[in-house]
DNA sequence: TTTTAGCACCTAACTATTGACAGTGCTAAA
DNA sequence: TTTAGCACTGTCAATAGTTAGGTGCTAAAA
C-alpha cells in the first residue's frame, strides 16, 4: 500500500513526464511537497522498489514504470473536464443530422486525433443488425455486372460480378428478382446462408443457366460479411513524439499501420473505454493503446487512438467517453 | 559533347550507385575501363565540372548529380526486358476478366510496388467518359436517403441525403423517377448541370416539396463528380531506402503522404512515361516521381512510382509501360 | 523515528584529439 | 595521353576529459 506522500510524488512525476518527457529529478519536486530532495530521494527509491518507476541509467532522474502508469490510470488519476475548445470541435460534428453513424464516428476521431496528436483508428464491422434492405444489380456489358447491397442502416456495399459464360440479361433479372424476394430483412453476416438454402434449392426452377449465375452471386455476396472497413487518420502524429526519435522504430511502427492485420489486431471485445499500456497492447511494446467496442443503433466496431505510454490519459478518456455518449441516433 | 569513355564512366558510376548507394571511388572502376585510377579521377573531374557528378565531401568518391540521373536517363539507358518473374507476376493480375479496370490498375501498380520496393499511387479521376447508367435511391428513415448512382464502367459512388423536412415516400419516389428519366446517359460531371437545367425547371410541376427535395438531391449529387480516389501501396518502401535514414526525413515524407493534397500533386498531364528526378518534381526534392497519365476505356487518371533519385530507372520505365500497354479492355 | 545536509559517485552529452582509411588533385615522367 | 607518386583532405571510430544533473548513503538534526 502507497502512502499519500507516495501517491503524490507518482502523480507528480507521471504528469510530469506526460507533459515533457523528460526524466524528473528529485530536486525539481521540493517546492510541491515541502521537503528536501533527500527525503524525495528515499521516496522514489521505495516506488521503484514496487516496479512503479525507472531510471533511464544508474544516476538519472525518474521516469513511470509501466506498472507506474497503470497504478495511475487505475488509483490516482481523476476524470477530466472537457475543455471548451475540444467540445466545441466536436460539437459540430456529433450534432451534423446529415451524416450518417458511421462518418460521424470516422470524423470525430479524425478530430480527436488532430486535438490529441495521436494515431485514431475506426474499425468497422458490418453488424448483424444491419439487415438487407435492397440488392440492385446493374448490368455492365454481357458478362459483367454491378451488383449493390443497401442495408436498413443506410450502409452500401458493392461487388463486381463476372458471369463466366454467355447469360441473357432476362435470366439475369430473373436470378436478381428472385434473390431480392429471399433476402431482404436479412442480416447482412447470413447472407451466404439464405444464398444457399433457400435460393439454391428453387433457383433451377426459374432460371436456365442457374449454376453459373448462383455461383456468380454466391461468390460475390458470400464476402460482403467479411468486408470489414479500417479508417485511420494522423498516422503521423505518434512518429512526431520524441521518444519515436529513431528511424528504425519509426520505420517498425509505419510498417505495422501498413499492415492491416496488424491494425485488426487492435479489434476490442469488452464495453467501456480500455487501456493497454505498452505490452499489455498487441501492437507494440512502446505505445499505449487505449480504445473501446461500440455499438450505435445497429452500427458495430472499435474506435481507438494510439499513443505514447505517457499518453495524456485522463484527457483522452474524456474525449472518448464524449464521443460514445453522444453519439445515438 | 561527352566522350565515349565518359558516357562509359557516368554509365558505371550512375548503375553502381543505383545498386549500393555507396559514392564510387575511380580505382573501382580501373578493371572494367583497364586504365590507371588517375586517368579515371581526371575524366571524374571533367564530369564533375560538367555538373553531372557530385562529391559527398572534398575527398570521397562520386555519386551522380541530378543533372547526372538526367543524363543517364535521357541518353545512356537502355530499355530493359521484363524478367519472366515480374512478368509472371503482373500477368494474374492483368489477365484476371473478373476485375474492373480500376481494380486491374489498382493491382497492378500494388504488385509493382513490392517488386521495386518503391511507393506507388493511383490516382483515380470518375472520367468524363463515365456516363450514368443509373441512379438509385434507398430510404433509410423518415429523414435519410442513400443516393446511388452506377455508371456505364461499373463506376459506384454513393452518398447520404438528409430531407430538411418532412416529405413523403410518395414525393421522394416521384422525384428520383424524374431525376432517373432525365439523368440517364449524361456524363458524370455534368450531372449538376442536367439538374439545374433540366430537373429543376420542371420538377415543381410534379412534386410538393420541390425545394426541399432539389436541395437535397443538388446538394449530394454536385459532389459526385469532384470524387477523386488516392490509393497507395507500400508506402514503407521509400522509407527503408538507406538515403533516408533519418528520423526526421522519414517523418517529413511520411506527412506528405498522408496530406492528399500532396499527393494529388503527383497527378500528370502528359501521355507516356514521365521522369521527374529530384527537384524536378513538386513532391520531395530527395525523390524521384516517374508517373504516367493513363486514359483505359473511359477509365483516366495516373499511376506513379516514388523511389530515390537512385532509382532503377530502366526497370521501372519496361514495368509502367507494360501495365499501360496490356490493360484495354 | 523522520528529515535533512553533505559527500562520494554515476552517466549522458559534449568537446577535443588522434590514427587509420579511402579517396582526391596535381605534377613530372613515361 | 597516360601513369606513378605524393601531399592533402574529410569521415569514421576510438579515446579521453569536462560538465551538468542526477543518485545513494550516512551521520547529524529535528
Amino acid at each position: 500500500m502507497l502512502t499519500k506522500r507516495q501517491e503524490e510524488i507518482l502523480k507528480l512525476i507521471v504528469e510530469e513526464y506526460i507533459k515533457n518527457a523528460k526524466p524528473i529529478g528529485s530536486k525539481s519536486l521540493c517546492d510541491q511537497l515541502k521537503c528536501s530532495s533527500a527525503t524525495i530521494r528515499a521516496e522514489m527509491n521505495m516506488l521503484e522498489k514496487y516496479d512503479l518507476l525507472e531510471k533511464t541509467h544508474i544516476s538519472s532522474g525518474r521516469i513511470p514504470s509501466e506498472r507506474g502508469y497503470r497504478y495511475y490510470v487505475d488509483n490516482i488519476m481523476q476524470p477530466k473536464e472537457l475543455s471548451g475548445e475540444d467540445v466545441l470541435k466536436l460539437q459540430t460534428i456529433v450534432q451534423n443530422k446529415s451524416l450518417v453513424v458511421s462518418d460521424v464516428i470516422a470524423q470525430s476521431m479524425e478530430i480527436i486525433s488532430e486535438l490529441t496528436n495521436y494515431t485514431a483508428i475506426v474499425l468497422g464491422k458490418s453488424s448483424s443488425d444491419n439487415l438487407i434492405n435492397k440488392v440492385e444489380v446493374v448490368p455492365i456489358d454481357s458478362q459483367k455486372l454491378v451488383a449493390i447491397i443497401v442495408t436498413d442502416k443506410g450502409h452500401v456495399e458493392h461487388k463486381n460480378i463476372f458471369i463466366d459464360g454467355l447469360v441473357s440479361g432476362a435470366e439475369i433479372k430473373k436470378t436478381v428478382d428472385l434473390i431480392n424476394k429471399l433476402i431482404v430483412g436479412t442480416p447482412i453476416d447470413q447472407v451466404s446462408t439464405v444464398l444457399e438454402f433457400q435460393v439454391k434449392p428453387i433457383i433451377s426452377n426459374y432460371v436456365e443457366q442457374h449454376e453459373i449465375l448462383y455461383n456468380a452471386f454466391y461468390n460475390a455476396f458470400s464476402e460482403f460479411t467479411t468486408a470489414e472497413s479500417v479508417k485511420m487518420s494522423g498516422t503521423k502524429n505518434i512518429l512526431m513524439q520524441p521518444e519515436f526519435n529513431d528511424a528504425d522504430k519509426i520505420r517498425e511502427i509505419v510498417s505495422k499501420f501498413e499492415d492491416k492485420d496488424m491494425v485488426k489486431r487492435i479489434e476490442e471485445d469488452n464495453q467501456g473505454i480500455n487501456i493497454y499500456i505498452g505490452s499489455e497492447n498487441n501492437f507494440d511494446d512502446d505505445v499505449t493503446v487505449i480504445k473501446s467496442k461500440y455499438v450505435i443503433n445497429g452500427e458495430e466496431g472499435t474506435i481507438a487512438l494510439i499513443g505514447p505510454k505517457r499518453m495524456e490519459y485522463d484527457r483522452v478518456i474524456t474525449l472518448l467517453n464524449y464521443i460514445i455518449d453522444n453519439i445515438k441516433t
